[in-house]
RNA sequence: GGCCCCAUAGUUCAAUGGAUAGAAUAGGAGUUUCCUAAACUCUAGAUCCAGGUUCGAUUCCUGGUGGGGCUACCA
């Protein structure tokens, strides 16, 4: 378990304790801290309640007792009180301007390196739409885990997964053929990923006049949406790129190579990147062979000419790897990419797929078939699972056109930064490029912690009016906050941090615990893969840094002692602050 | 049908089994001759229901209600 360094100091002292006052021994693990509770004197509470019966006191006398010999014994703790079974600890100002000057002088969220490397996949899109509002969150939330990780020492590789197979592709690929009359980016102005998605729906509207069609004619609905021809044409498409035809091929590459073009000018902006592409149409093949093998080795079996995996002793259920005519499943070749993955990037100790939680069980099955087959790597794969978005108006269906593109989105907090900022009119020294990069990182900021603050694993509510506020618990918020530091620390001019001799005051403590509690925040964020925990933290911490600097002179305060405390201490606070959001994928302005 | 996830102020989100359940937003009242008011202060407002485990349950267990997802020799 991870421990601060005040944790880590007061813990064997505790266990000391016990040993010497009720000569008892208690598992360090079992000593929880937890801040105390403003409306009590104290930074940091003990709870004795579960030690009672190790101590054989009632709860007032243990934690009597506990504090007496933590006062004496350890150096940062100045008092106490006792509150029922609650110790509440005072810490000795001294240990907290140590901190401070700790906080300046290093990175506090700069884990050493751990020697171990991860990779991470976060996004797996089809080729034959935009991106949307989902692949935004499953972007995000991938991107600020990798950078978490590499914050908590891990060397990370990130990887994305391109779908530019398959009947959808074909679909589009089809339509394009037959209603394009050529059109493409170049001549139409529209972004690559747009068009190929502009003709998926064409395509499926012809399908849908073919099949209306069809049932007027007298036939059966059931049966005209799986014979209407230009389903059959796509599906012999399909064949035909399978078979390797050159002219399939070659409209196939085209249009993917739009969809590229398209796909990266959105992760460009959306400021997130990738050090290796799979593309499914070199990893489709994968996975045969190695469950023949499985099968060989009695680690699946065969049923009607097919190859089978019996999960129901794993409470789950039997699943097809190969069909009868031994073509592949998904399963099958996610079996085999996992594999080459760990071929190509030997001594990965982590595989963690940041997909939708639509698919827990997909992925379930895949790490016990993994392990079954007797990966010694297999215990390290981890499916990063989050929720949906939802929509005020209910679930984004792209048959209904309720999806959300992230294009649109991303322009749409941009504009709304923009208004707001033009609104304010603080910006008249800056030029008109300057404003469009702050507007546009402003935009993101707001998207992005929107999307991050929450939960990875919940199911989220998406409101487009919320999402683009500024104001509150914001991204915006944050970086005003980072701002206002960088302004108050220009207009101070130069100043040498120098340690401080006078008791803290109220407000500057405060911001000092919640710096202090930064590094734990990156810690569990970096354990349970999920940033709100660090986007979180960072928002107590700049809440508390904005009552401090409404209440407290900075760089006007008279005392030079004083002051160049509270500079190093916003300076400490800034520096934390723009790492912690470089965490979350967030860029931090100098001005705003 | 089977399996999995979720339920907290009007709304959106927090809360390693611990003290009087925190924020934001919306509502009400204030703060600017002073370092950026995208800020700050005050105010009102919530654990789906019924049992159980525990000194102590929003948290764990069982049942119920409501919502969502998965459950093809489709991709």
């Amino acid at each position: 378990m991870y421990q601060d360094p005040l944790q880590s100091r007061l813990t064997p002292a505790l266990v000391e304790a016990f040993q010497v006052l009720f000569e008892a021994s208690v598992d360090p693990e079992r000593i929880a801290f937890q801040a105390t509770r403003p409306e009590f004197e104290g930074d940091l509470t003990v709870n004795v309640f579960p030690f009672l019966k190790v101590s054989g006191r009632g709860p007032e006398q243990t934690a009597q007792a506990l504090g007496e010999h933590l006062q004496e014994h350890v150096s940062e703790v100045e008092r106490f009180n006792v509150i029922k079974g609650f110790l509440n600890l005072v810490i000795a100002d001294a240990y907290w301007i140590e901190y401070a000057r700790q906080a300046l002088e290093r990175d506090i969220l700069a884990f050493p390196a751990t020697g171990s490397k991860v990779m991470v996949e976060y996004a797996s899109p089809n080729t034959n739409k935009p991106l949307h509002l989902g692949h935004l969150r499953n972007i995000f939330l991938g991107y600020s885990v990798s950078r978490i990780l590499e914050a908590a020492g891990h060397e990370v590789v990130k990887v994305q997964v391109i779908n530019d197979r398959g009947i959808h592709i074909c679909k589009s690929m089809l339509a394009w053929q037959r209603f394009g009359k050529g059109e493409t980016p170049e001549s139409s102005g529209i972004k690559g990923d747009k068009l190929v998605g502009k003709y998926y729906v064409e395509f499926d509207k012809a399908l849908k006049a073919e099949v209306e069609d069809l049932v007027a004619k007298g036939s059966d609905r059931e049966k005209a949406e799986k014979e209407a021809p230009i389903l059959l044409a796509a599906q012999d498409m399909l064949r035909k790129w399978e078979a390797g035809d050159p002219e399939v091929k070659a409209l196939w590459e085209k249009m993917n190579g739009w969809v590229y073009f398209g796909f990266e000018a959105t992760y460009r902006r959306a400021g997130v990147d990738f050090d290796r592409n799979y593309f499914e149409s070199e990893t489709y093949v994968l996975g045969k062979q190695d469950v023949l093998e499985g099968l060989k080795k009695g680690v699946f079996y065969e049923k009607d000419g097919a190859v089978w995996v019996d999960n129901t002793a794993e409470g789950l259920d039997e699943k097809v790897l190969l069909r009868s005519d031994g073509t592949s499943v998904y399963m099958t070749q996610d079996i085999g990419t996992a594999i080459k993955r760990f071929e190509e990037y030997p001594g990965l100790s982590q595989l963690i797929y940041t997909v939708g939680n639509e698919q827990d069980y997909h992925f379930k099955v895949l790490f016990i078939i993994l392990k079954k087959l007797g990966f010694p790597w297999a215990d390290g794969l981890h499916h990063l699972s989050y929720g949906m978005v939802d929509l005020p108006s209910g679930k984004m269906k792209s048959r209904e056109g309720t999806v959300v593109d992230a294009d649109d989105l991303i322009d749409e907090v941009v504009q709304e930064a923009r208004r707001t900022g033009e609104q304010l009119s603080k910006l008249d020294a800056f030029s008109t490029d300057e404003k469009d990069e702050l507007f546009e990182m402003i935009g993101l900021a707001a998207l992005k912690y929107y999307l991050l603050k929450v939960d990875p694993k919940k199911r989220m509510l998406f409101d487009p009016a919320a999402s683009i506020d500024l104001q509150g618990h914001t991204g915006p918020f944050i970086q005003y906050t980072y701002a206002r530091i960088q302004s108050v620390l220009r207009k101070a001019g130069s100043w040498t941090a120098q340690p401080l001799n006078v008791p803290l005051v109220a407000e500057e403590l405060l911001v000092l615990k919640q710096l202090h509690q930064l590094p734990s925040a990156l810690h569990e964020a970096a354990a349970k893969l999920d940033p709100s925990a660090i986007a979180n933290q960072t928002y107590e911490l700049v809440k508390a840094y904005n009552t401090m600097y409404q209440v407290l002179p900075i760089a006007k305060e008279e005392d030079t002692a004083r002051r160049v405390f509270r500079l190093g201490l916003s300076k400490a606070v800034a520096d934390a602050v723009r790492k912690a959001m470089w965490c979350l994928g967030i860029e931090v302005p100098e001005r705003m």
